[in-house]
DNA sequence: CGGCTGTACTG
DNA sequence: CAGTAC
DNA sequence: GCCG
């Protein structure tokens, strides 16, 4: 049962700061403790007990470690310092993002390590493990021999790296790890090089030019001083309070960060509201009431007010002087602080409190993680998604389904049904912003690594005693193509159904009807995932014995039509799937899978048909040096024989992931697709945009980070193009779809308008 | 060698 | 698209 | 910078 502190009780009890704002009453809860812990940290605390202890057992660490984490930080200050100055220099250049972002995980765990690290051996605890990769352990050793790390020393002061942090923080010490300035590493580097290298010059420069900010920049810096005060608990919680009010009373105001952990004051606000009804029309009433009020002083991002969204946000200033008025003897409350207000729907709540409670390492551990397990998470829910590479090489999101139900009935009520989904130990709050919860997230991916595929995936009802003895001919076929990495492997299933005839019997051969009679699926290694009978509604028919070799007293023992296909579809869904003239089974399935996701061996262009024709039996014969099919057929043999014969061809007829987009558009994309296929002259030698591509190799060589991704993308694009670009045009089809409407479409044209040289020369 | 969170704003 | 935020 |  959560803590709801109600409006009229909280005030009284909490001694009562005097505020009084009429109008402002706030009919909605609001969450919070005035004193002591959190709510969220209870909740946290008392899931906490099994699985943290656990962790810590595993991690060799003994009950006063435990006691200590929290409160330390300055145990390993000396290093935490050097760690510091090497973050600072990388979090200082645009180049870098990856290696600051491994510093950044390096100073959070020294931050709050229990314990000094006083010689080499320390590193192997669990909690060090960032501290012990090849690079990070050489610098920690160099310390403790030498009391310092040398790099450090002398990039400490590099006066480029304070200056760019000086600009990146408008000159406010202790800036960062609080809330962003809208000055980042790329402007912070573009003022630095046009000669701002000091305060005075920073301020001169936007005194004398107001445009030389944006809006928000100019939002920050007019802010900059009252922002960087800390915002007492008291005043939070006024603050939750205001906003409350402003939200029908059905909603439940939380306040999420650093106040949810307990800190005694914070950097800013971050408020998370549930309500009921359309987020986004709510967001915008409630911001344009506090602005009427006064109490909205400046607007950073506000999200556009459409209907349906799945959030609503805002991003901004806000003060309670104009609500609260001073009295003798209480704050004033005259300083401008930074607000969140983030808008859900009861459905996201969970989502959204694990989000906004949790730290961004967590965060993008958690996220990862699911990722690695077939999903994909995000504040607004939990789907399966399967990710890889695409056709033009890129690494991305090649099928997303809807968004999940929760398994346990519960709709996603806590955030524990979210790890309980993930196959996570309940994390608790406090161990997601300092590492340990990441520490932990990695430690049970690796383990799950490990695990052989998942075998709960399995569902086998016992059919034949057939299927294994006539599998064992194609079990015995080696050595099999080696196992590609990724998709090649995890995202490849092979399905074959066997069918009886229902309906009215006209012919005398079969039913007029195909009724699912049994269904198998198995594995890229050719495991059988699923192996059952199915019973059929209808009376059947035809039983077509000499092909099926299937009896009523084998559908007898079978699921129903619709369990099967559900298994069929849990286990199909997002994957590649290979059998032998799909289309039958998809049909009495009823379910149809992007064709992109297809692979039918009874017309695969690398499985050329001999004299026996191209059925399955004979490709097997021909192509595998295997008889199957002697007698009736058995499902799983032919899955494993289709996948066999996919796996001898799959270098050439397949050599790169599907390309897929999400649900919705997928299917308009997978005509794109076929249609560009189609239209395609047969596969020619590349190389005919060798010009082209180069100038993009130049930009990629100059540019950074995503940019440089996106021109890398179009130089190889470019470069595996079956043909000569030649009017913007062509940019139209859907293979060049990766150059986008920006700076790489504009040069492309430019180039076929004017000539590589004449573009490069203008750059 | 290449991936490293996911979403959404502003300019 | 690039930059930035959370 | 780290990891697989």
């Amino acid at each position: 049962m959560r803590h709801v502190v109600g409006l009229g009780e909280g005030r009284g009890g909490a001694g009562g700061g005097g505020a009084s704002f009429s109008g402002f009453l706030s009919p909605a809860k609001v969450e919070h403790s005035t004193l002591g812990e959190s709510p969220a940290m209870k909740r946290a605390r008392v899931a906490a007990t099994g699985p943290k202890a656990e962790f810590f057992d595993d991690a060799g660490l003994d009950d006063g470690d435990v006691a200590l984490a929290g409160k330390v930080g300055s145990l390993n200050g000396e290093l935490l310092a050097e760690f510091e100055s090497l973050l600072a220099f990388y979090a200082s250049k645009k180049t870098e993002p990856w290696r600051e972002r491994q510093y950044r995980k390096i100073v959070a765990v020294l931050k709050n390590l229990p314990f000094r690290i006083t010689c080499l051996e320390d590193l192997n605890r669990p909690q060090c493990a960032v501290l012990n990769g090849g690079h990070t352990r050489t610098r920690v050793e160099e310390f403790l021999r030498r009391g310092k790390i040398q790099l450090a020393q002398n990039l400490q002061n590099d006066p480029r790296t304070v200056a760019i942090s000086m600009l990146m923080n408008f000159g406010v010490q202790g800036g960062k790890g609080k809330y962003g300035s809208y000055v980042g590493t790329s402007t912070a580097e573009k003022w630095y090089d046009s000669g701002i290298t000091t305060l005075p010059q920073l301020q001169h420069r936007i005194e004398s030019d107001p445009t030389f900010l944006t809006h928000n920049q100019r939002v920050m810096w007019d802010f900059r001083s009252d922002f960087s005060q800390r915002v007492p608990r008291r005043e939070v919680e006024l603050i939750a309070d205001v906003i409350a009010g402003v939200f029908p009373s059905s909603s439940v105001v939380e306040v999420m960060g650093s106040y949810s952990r307990g800190a005694p004051d914070c950097g800013d606000i971050d408020l998370l509201v549930t309500c009921h009804g359309d987020v986004g029309r709510r967001c915008s009433e409630a911001v344009e009431a506090l602005t009427k009020a006064q109490f909205i002083t400046a607007t950073l991002r506000d999200s556009h007010h459409a209907p349906g969204a799945h959030s609503g946000q805002w991003m901004g200033g806000c003060r309670l002087a104009s609500l609260v008025p001073a009295r003798p003897g209480f704050a004033d409350y005259t300083l401008h602080r930074r607000l969140d207000i983030k808008v859900y729907p009861p459905k996201f709540r969970a989502f959204a409190q694990l989000y906004f409670g949790s730290g961004q390492e967590f965060n993008r551990a958690i996220r990862l993680f699911a990722t690695r397990q077939g999903y994909t998470l995000s504040d607004q829910g939990l789907r399966r998604a399967t990710r890889g590479k695409n056709e033009k090489g890129e690494y991305g999101t090649l099928w997303e389904g809807p968004l999940l139900e929760d398994p346990s009935g519960c709709n996603w009520t806590t955030e524990a049904s979210i790890f309980e989904f993930l196959g996570l130990p309940f994390i608790p709050l406090e161990d997601r912003d300092n590492g340990i919860g990441v520490a932990r997230l990695e430690a049970m991916a690796r383990a799950q690594a490990t695990k052989p595929a998942a075998e709960e995936d399995c569902f086998i009802v016992p059919t034949d005693p057939r299927s294994v003895v006539a599998a064992a001919n194609l079990q015995r076929l080696a050595p099999l193509p080696s196992l590609a990495e990724g998709w090649r492997s995890n995202g490849i299933v092979a399905l074959d159904c066997e069918f009886v005839g229902v309906g009215r019997n006209t012919s005398g051969i079969g039913g007029e009807r195909n009724a699912l009679a049994r269904a198998s699926v198995v594995s890229y290694s050719g495991d059988v995932l699923l192996d059952t009978f199915v019973k059929v509604e209808e009376p059947v028919t035809d039983f077509r014995i000499h092909v099926t070799g299937l009896t009523q007293a084998n559908l007898d023992q079978g699921i129903s039509f619709q369990e099967a296909r559900d298994h069929v579809i849990r286990l199909l869904e997002g994957r590649v799937v290979v059998g032998h003239s799909l289309a039958h089974d998809f049909k009495v399935l009823n379910y149809h899978p992007p064709a992109v996701l297809l692979r039918d061996t009874s017309s695969c262009p690398h499985l050329r048909p001999g004299d026996k024709g191209k059925s399955l039996k004979a490709l097997s014969e021909q192509h595998l040096g295997v008889k199957i099919q002697d007698g009736t057929h058995c499902s799983v043999e032919d899955a494993r024989a289709a996948l066999y014969l996919y796996r001898s061809v799959q270098d050439l007829w397949d050599p790169t992931p599907p390309v897929l987009g999400t649900s919705a558009k997928a299917e308009a994309l997978d005509k794109h697709l076929t249609e560009a296929a189609e239209n395609m002259a047969a596969p020619v030698a590349t190389g005919h945009n060798e010009p082209l591509a180069q100038h993009f190799d130049r930009l990629a060589a100059r540019s950074h980070h995503y940019a440089k991704d996106h021109y890398v993308r179009v130089s190889r694009t470019l470069r595996s193009l079956p043909y000569h670009l030649q009017s913007p045009k062509d940019l139209l089809r859907p293979e060049l779809r990766c150059v986008g409407r920006g700076k790489a479409h504009a040069d492309i044209v430019r180039m076929l308008h004017e000539g590589v040289n004449e573009v490069n020369k203008g750059a």
